[in-house]
DNA sequence: TTTGGCCGATTGTTCAACAATCTGACGATT
DNA sequence: AATCGTCAGATTGTTGAACAATCGGCCAAA
């Protein structure tokens, strides 16, 4: 039996990819579990970058088999969180200057493609509620949670486009920054000045002027990334 | 133990994620290429979405072990080729008339971002290089190579912005469409109503007008998610 | 026709083992 | 003293087998 021939009886009848995505009562694998703690920490920044991870340590730490391990590994390294090498181990990922303006391209095209969309009201409303968060948190003198209200702003702006797959790679690559952020999170003022931004940009878009609310929304980013660029060493 | 005190040294030194990606004179992994030789019978059409892979049938025949092809199912299913449903089996990715529209949406926020970044004069040759590719394989009536021409013209595009991610990113999407193109491509002048468009872009991006060149490139995407669609059942 | 339960098949996960490879240290040579 | 091999230890890569959990289909019963 060659490998080519195990046609199924499904091919002909409903599309099991698509309806796996809708009905998901499914319990999550070992594997997803593992990972997901794992990139919990790697969020929290429990696991800096260039921490190494061994597979026989965390097999044992969180009771489960090398294998499994191995699996979330794997998964982990698709979203560029963790680097393999070779017969040398996998590494918690850690971003070169490069990296950063990379990044931002990806943010660039992603984001201000998304804003242009405009969007339905109530995605629009999600712009918005996540600007109130950030201010919210401004005035609770929450820095952790005006990062996180930060992150929620953009989510909801590439959220905009309503395309799923536009989503997941915003949702990596935000993860990607927050791998390298908590060096910069230490400036107890990083976020707040882009509070007025956010604000500015939140109003153009309710306003309508979907053009302008991309110019600013590229100009915050290019400032953004200048910002990094000049707290990381380069 | 814990997971998080297995501090290496290199955390210090050297970056390992940004070394690796430079110098690779490692062998890949059996995982690895058990997941290029399916991702190669995918782009084939040797395996049609909807069909079940069963991990033993596929171990067997590959000559390799259940838990390695398991491996590259990870990395296939991160890549979107391939839906994992518990318990059930791994299928190939079938898209429906939702994702069609998701896919261009994401190819408009790349390749537009691209185009417009304009990119240095070697990288617009390679545009270049891609459009002539087309025209060679109409003039020889292959269909095949106008297929592969037409998604050098598009990563071509997208290298204009010289971004990695962006590139992966790319990669993967074109061979997400790859897998169900197939039906597609038995219209044989499919592929050649876009040589002119690929000409004219290929044109307005040479004589330096990026925006330009962006509005067509933009209109084009239209017009293809439209004509998919159409085929489509929908 | 529908319901319910059983059976075979496949996946999910673990375990143990071995080969391949890397790291670091030790010692020999120049 | 510095460089170079060699070697042992540790970790990864891969395999094979085993078992539980789950699914799909078949058949019988209501």
């Amino acid at each position: 039996m060659t490998t080519s021939d195990a046609v199924a009886g499904t091919a002909s009848g409903a599309a099991p990819g698509a309806a796996a995505a809708r009905l998901r009562v499914t319990v999550p694998s070992v594997a997803d579990r593992v990972a997901a703690e794992l990139r919990l920490q790697l969020a929290e920044g429990l696991l800096l970058p260039g921490t190494r991870l061994t597979e026989s340590a965390i097999a044992e730490d969180l009771g489960v088999s090398r294998n499994t391990v191995r699996e979330a590994f794997a998964e982990l390294a698709g979203e560029r969180l963790v680097v393999r090498l070779p017969n040398r181990g996998v590494f918690v990922a850690s971003l070169g200057p490069g990296d950063i303006h990379d990044v931002y391209t990806v943010r660039r095209a992603i984001e201000v493609s998304a804003i242009r969309a405009g969007g339905s009201p109530e995605r629009v409303a999600a712009v918005r509620a996540a600007v109130e968060e950030g201010k919210a948190a401004a005035a609770a003198d929450d820095e952790e949670g005006l990062g996180t209200a930060n992150q929620h702003f953009h989510g909801a702006i590439v959220a905009l486009a309503g395309s799923r797959r536009l989503g997941t790679i915003m949702s990596q690559v935000l993860a990607e920054m927050r791998l390298f952020f908590h060096k910069a999170t230490l400036d107890a003022h990083f976020y707040r000045g882009y509070l007025d931004d956010n604000e500015t940009i939140c109003a153009a878009l309710e306003a309508g002027e979907t053009e302008r609310a991309a110019g600013l929304l590229l100009a915050y980013l290019d400032r953004s990334e200048a910002k990094q660029s000049a707290v990381h060493g380069d």
